[in-house]
DNA sequence: GCAATTTATGGCATATATGCTATAACAAAA
DNA sequence: TTTTGTTATAGCATATATGCCATAAATTGC
């Protein structure tokens, strides 16, 4: 059987903005004083998804994000509070 | 054949969320005057998915939300810019 | 070192995001 | 009405997010 592949379609992943979006949920994470699993199980996420998220191994959703900013008590924007570079496609 | 279902599991779609992010996109993009198929284009992303999200049909990445920001020349955390009630699960 | 706590990884299942393509719906002009 | 520009929908394919479960690795305190 050959692989019945179609066409490549590119799902980007973005890196350099993953990487900023960890360090600030750590940040934030430490300074409220949760543990991956007390923000896990508070934000109703799994604790799984908390480390992925922080070792940027995941691109998560923003009704994800919403939940963690909630269970932080910061507002959304808090969480994307860094900057990232004009990069080139 | 029985369904070999498992065990439920639940993936929220945060609806209001999603609802203020759909509003703040749009007012974003048409004040830098972008329609969905430019802003589609530039950002590398669909117009289906830029669509969905102006419609909240879709719960984006964070990556694509990037993109966006990048393309519309706004901090990420502009996008962002609204707060959430402090809902009860 | 040991135990406890916390963080990181791994596999697997399922839901969904996103691409791709086409089409429809809509609005504003002309 | 027709054209043109724009937004919304739809179906299908594939990649990935996330849950769930277990375990490993790292950290901290004793």
């Amino acid at each position: 059987m050959k692989k019945p592949k179609k066409t490549a379609r590119k799902f980007v992943f973005d890196e350099e903005g993953l990487r900023l979006l960890a360090k600030r949920l750590k940040e934030l994470r430490a300074e409220k004083g949760f543990t991956q699993e007390t923000l896990a199980y508070e934000a109703d996420i799994t604790l799984s998804q908390i480390a992925r998220i922080e070792t940027v191994k995941a691109n998560p959703t923003v009704s994800t994000m919403f939940k963690i900013a909630r269970t932080l008590s910061v507002p959304v924007s808090t969480l994307f509070d860094f900057k990232l570079s004009n990069k080139l496609k």
